[in-house]
RNA sequence: GCGGGAGUAGCUCAGUUGGUAGAGCAUCAGCCUUCCAAGCUGAAUGUCGCGAGUUCGAACCUCGUCUCCCGCUCCA
């Protein structure tokens, strides 16, 4: 556990040493959990999101994308069930430090109380044996009625404070009770205080008449209240996804563990709209797809898994998380969930609108299903990180610390070196990088020994470096050195764009998905 | 948000019973170097997280505050 907290601290301070993530606001104290990306990391989150839409919208000829504002109307959060679903009362016990939701206190308590009903009508069960009637025993029984109007009294009582945000009302209704605290037994409660997830801000600058506008805290309603609009502009037909990439926002009580939970995250989602009855096909299909997107970057195919909800969420059929080993251990990359007609049967609800899509085979119009696939762009960039660093011991006893980033991740892809700062390297080293910096990014480096730069470049995971040397002046023959064998080869300078072009270009890659 | 721990140069840290800061690495300039860091010379760098208090005097003691780490809680 330890080993696992030294590496994520060392990946924080090796991201701030390069340029990777810096904290953000640094020179006032940063401000908590908000991160800032650096020159490298804005190349290496680039490339991701490069490797992820094209992905989605080049191999797939019937994904296309768009780009939703981050503030929507404020009935989409009601449609979509973040309204109530993001408003947790939460309570704490003074003497156990424990924090309680305070709704499911309450729930916890009526599940003791209809447990000790379900123990008297077990034991009445025993003693009358095959002639005993349930029913009537229930309606019989003074202890149990008596039970059950406690729990219908209860029941009603938390409604009413819920609905009526009466916090104070729900902290009387636990004291009432005597609800202790499961863990310290104690009655000791602090007041009940309301966590909404959603940041909210006034839209309309005169006081009064503004209202109230939520920053999104999911990019997916973008796509559901476009999703007709879209198909019908691009002449789509089911099944057909769009993609987007994007800002959310989320006001978490507890955002910790670096850019792994912030409260301003970026997401890349992609909803595939699909005829009901085929989801369950459709979902699996982006099950095997998403994970051979992951592994074709070859960051271990060992370090992912799939983790299927048994508990779903109210709108999903089927859901599941591909977790990523992260340096604090498996945890939630990204999330592949049949979302069923829930989003856009509340968005016709709610907006009075058909969102629906006709069928020219079957001669009908239906709503879709969905089928969603959701990846956290800043646990993408963690994950590739923290999967690629690697603090190697060399054959001489010396150590090394290396990225081996995938090459089409990386934000450098070749360093050009001069071996000496003189004699007319400089020179030929800067018309070599003239020829490359246009289809590539090129970093260039003179200072110190040819070694140290090689360590440089190691550290920011630049997969290759080209060397120029005396020879080269007369030949036109420089030197490859790959990062992660540190073989070098000598190589004609004609053929270096072709070269790069095939070790480092993403269209490689993409097609293996096709 | 609650509890615990921490905050001194870009990084890792030292700093005696309070007497207004130091090392190594890194950085920069130059020298030397013909392919895997740590050769030579020189330079820059800190309101000791921030603010107040005690004191003749605070990096050190007290209080507040901010940030980070760990745990709790939450996690569509």
């Amino acid at each position: 556990m330890s080993a696992h907290d030294d590496l994520l601290k060392t990946i924080i301070g090796h991201c701030k040493e390069y340029g990777f993530v810096f904290p953000s606001s640094e020179i006032y104290d940063g401000l908590s959990a908000t991160y800032d990306y650096g020159q490298l990391g804005v190349e290496l989150k680039n490339n991701i999101k490069k490797y992820w839409w094209d992905s989605m919208t080049k191999v797939n000829d019937n994904i296309v994308g768009i780009d939703a504002a981050i503030f929507m109307h404020p009935k989409v959060w009601k449609a979509s069930g973040h309204v109530d679903a993001f408003n947790d009362p939460l309570i704490d016990n003074k003497d156990s430090k424990k924090r309680y939701r305070a709704d499911v206190l309450l729930e916890d308590h009526m599940e003791k109380i209809r447990l000790k009903n379900q123990k008297d009508i077990d034991k009445a069960k025993k003693r009358f044996g095959e002639s005993f009637d349930e029913e009537q025993f229930v309606a019989t029984n003074g202890r149990v009625q008596e039970r059950l109007k406690q729990i219908a009294d209860i029941e009603s009582r938390m409604k009413t404070a819920l609905e009526n945000e009466d916090l104070e009302g729900v902290k009387t209704l636990i004291e009432d009770l005597g609800i202790v605290c499961p863990l310290s037994g104690s009655k000791n409660w602090t007041d009940v205080r309301q966590f909404n997830l959603m940041f909210g801000t006034e839209l309309g600058s005169v006081a009064g008449e503004a209202s109230t506008v939520y920053l999104r805290p999911e990019t997916a309603q973008g796509i559901f209240v476009n999703a007709i609009n879209v198909q019908k502009s691009a002449r789509l037909k089911l099944p057909f996804g769009i993609a987007q990439i994007g800002k959310a926002f989320r006001n978490e009580i507890i955002a910790r563990q670096f850019i792994f939970r912030m409260r301003e995250f970026e997401q890349m989602e992609m909803q595939f709209f699909v005829e009901p009855g085929t989801e369950m096909e459709w979902y699996e299909k982006w099950k095997a797809l998403r994970i051979k997107w992951h592994k074709l970057l070859g960051l271990g195919d060992d370090n992912y898994r799939f983790h299927d909800h048994l508990k779903l969420a109210h709108y999903a059929n089927a859901a599941a998380d591909i977790e990523f080993n992260f340096p604090m251990g498996f945890k939630e990359l990204e999330g592949i969930h049949s979302r069923t007609d829930f989003d856009l049967k509340q968005h016709e609800a709610h907006s009075g609108k058909k969102l629906q899509i006709f069928d020219p085979e079957k001669n009908e119009s239906y709503t879709p299903f969905v089928v969603e696939t959701s990846i956290g762009l800043d646990r993408m960039f963690l994950a590739t990180l923290s999967a690629s660093y690697k603090n190697e011991k060399l054959e001489d006893g010396s150590e090394r610390v290396v990225l081996k980033l995938p090459a089409v991740l990386a934000p450098y892809k070749v360093a050009i070196l001069p071996l000496l700062k003189k004699d007319g390297l400089p020179d030929f080293a800067k018309e070599i990088m003239a020829e490359l910096k246009y289809d590539y990014n090129v970093t260039y480096d003179e200072k110190d020994s040819i070694g140290k730069r090689y360590r440089r470049q190691d550290a920011i995971g630049t997969p290759y470096c080209i060397t120029i040397d005396h020879d080269s002046l007369e030949d036109k023959m420089v030197t490859l050195r790959d990062r992660d064998t540190m073989k070098q080869e000598r190589i004609a300078v004609k053929d270096l764009a072709a070269l790069l072009n095939e070790k480092v270009n993403m269209s490689t890659l993409l097609k293996q998905l096709g």
